[in-house]
DNA sequence: CTGAAAGCGCTTACAG
DNA sequence: CTGAAAGCGCTTACAG
């Protein structure tokens, strides 16, 4: 009920101090002494004072604040991602400022102008696209922006993901070291560079063993336009033994259709690989083949890159790719004599 | 690179006002001739104006940032809130700043003193505990808080849950009904009001028939502990016929120990029920009967609560109690002719 | 090291 | 309806 709100200028009076005083000894580097500190603190506890965050970032220009935007957190991957960031960024003293995204410019674009309008000091997006006004937009404003999860063409951001396309060509090899011989694809969601990227990496290796897909499908992240595209390739002549999906997500859907409706035995009858290595994929429900993403360094990329950035404004963008190994379990069939 | 910060002023020297004009203009409410609208926001269109949303909060003491405290991102419960708390509040112009809590009242007490520090309008505590030392700190901050899916001894606090206790009853009573014998509990955490809850709910609808549960063993919210629990339980020389989780996230590792370790057929040999129903319970691979927490419901309650304390600060705390249906799938057999 | 003063970019009585 | 002025609670040159 109380509210009283106590000011740097109470605390001043009570210490017998000046004001700007006491805005030193709470502001770290500042000089003072020893014996102003301590009477300064003394009485800033006495009326349980704290710093106004709004006053000071109003005239440092920085809030302290990371806008992060996110478009699915359906898929474990973000979840887990969002956990990792948060405490990364709390060990360096910021905090996340959340906001969802639809996957359209338009959603983006909106989301993003409120960010700009909270005055962040830098803005992660996770999985959505930027358009090029957009980006024109926060570097006017100097918010530096990190792309999590997915490239972009241009060269105007930093951007960390996995190695996309050396993850996919593993898959590629390993299916064919497998011994498979009608090898399919459920793609990631073809307006993603990483969808992109595990596909054509995938594809460029099957090639390179003068192999082709038997069937190569767009899933859209989606669980059921993956499990359609699971339905679909199985009912084709060739129906594969084998399918590389674009992530876990749509992978459980997969591998559902595939043991539940199809009544295949994973492992032996098909094999499944998917890519993200989220928890469930561990799971003895699940015991997904899969090409790991390392969140933990993928993050500490991100909050690196990002921190940079705050510091000295006008960095090169760079694209950091990290690479992943492929996690054998009982999804899929293992090569002989394979070791990753 | 460019970060040219156009202010109020500047906007009223091109249009040739005053700086309030300018203000009252983007102050929704505020006295404004419609040519002095008009002057103005061309001037500002020119500019690229956006009011400074930091100088604004610093007078108004509104900064609409919703803190959230969060504590369980595994667990799937928390990601689907979380997306529908964003939507929610974002439709009333207030955004997420999130903080991840361990479950520790030293970790919540510093969490917590960060967001009153970021001047946050209001809190949500997910699935953590407050202390009373908190809940002072809070309120002299003048900084409402609702309790998301955890109650409080105390009335000091809102909250809002689904009916847990009458949930654990539900449960309770489609076991008898089902013809189990030898029913068994594994609880959410003893620490947390909704694990107690469910448990009291269950325990007493068991006891109004003449029953007693063959084991209660405390889950821990924890994976590991509730496979751990079920081993526990299956070990026993009157090992159960059917077992109550105390939510969704550690039944799919209960199922687990059941399906693979055990070789037993859910739904025939042994029944499984649990409480949330997250989107995976949905899955052909776990197909869950689970008591429903309509997110919906708890998000919409949740934010209506906390904006009706934000207007009119004394608001007397409500606890709200959102009923859940007991939703049938397969892995818990169906009593005959049973409706819900 | 310390204090007086200016100023961050707004909102909001107060007059007119 | 409009403008001049005070003030939100701080930080930060500027003198001393």
């Amino acid at each position: 009920m109380a509210a009283e709100k106590v000011t740097s200028q109470d605390v001043a009076t009570l210490a017998g101090v000046s004001q700007s005083a006491v805005s030193r000894v709470f502001t770290p580097g500042a000089s003072v002494s020893e014996a102003m500190a301590k009477k300064v603190r003394a009485a800033a506890e006495k009326l349980g004072y704290r710093p106004n965050v709004l006053a000071r970032s109003l005239i440092t220009g920085r809030t302290r604040i990371i806008g992060l935007v996110v478009a699915y957190l359906e898929n474990q991957f973000y979840p887990v991602a969002i956990e990792h960031l948060s405490r990364a960024l709390e060990a360096q003293g910021y905090h996340i400022l959340i906001f969802m995204a639809e996957n359209s410019d338009a959603s983006v674009a909106n989301v993003m102008q409120k960010l700009i309008d909270y005055q962040v000091d830098g803005i992660i997006a996770a999985s959505v696209a930027m358009t090029n006004d957009l980006s024109d937009r926060c570097s006017n404003a100097g918010i530096p922006v990190v792309l999590f999860n997915r490239g972009q063409d241009g060269d105007q951001h930093s951007s960390v993901t996995s190695a996309n396309r050396a993850g996919g060509a593993k898959v590629a090899e390993f299916l064919i070291a497998g011994g498979h011989q009608r090898i399919a694809h459920i793609a990631g969601w073809r307006g993603s560079s990483t969808g992109r990227d595990r596909k054509d990496g995938f594809l460029d290796a099957l090639r390179a063993a003068d192999r082709e897909p038997v069937a190569v499908i767009d899933g859209m992240y989606q669980r059921e336009a993956a499990a359609d595209a699971a339905r679909q390739m199985m009912a084709l002549d060739s129906s594969p033994d084998a399918i590389f999906v674009g992530n876990d997500h749509m992978a459980f859907a997969v591998m559902e259709v595939l043991r539940q409706e199809m009544r295949l035995k994973l492992g032996e009858d098909i094999s499944v690989v998917g890519y993200d290595d989220v928890p469930l994929a561990a799971w003895p429900s699940f015991d997904l083949t899969t090409v790991r993403q390392p969140v933990n360094r993928m993050i500490s990329a991100t909050v690196e890159t990002m921190l940079s950035k705050i510091e000295h404004k006008n960095h090169t963008p760079r694209k950091i790719e990290i690479d992943g190994p492929l996690i054998q379990r009982g999804s899929a069939r293992i090569p002989e004599g394979w070791t990753e």
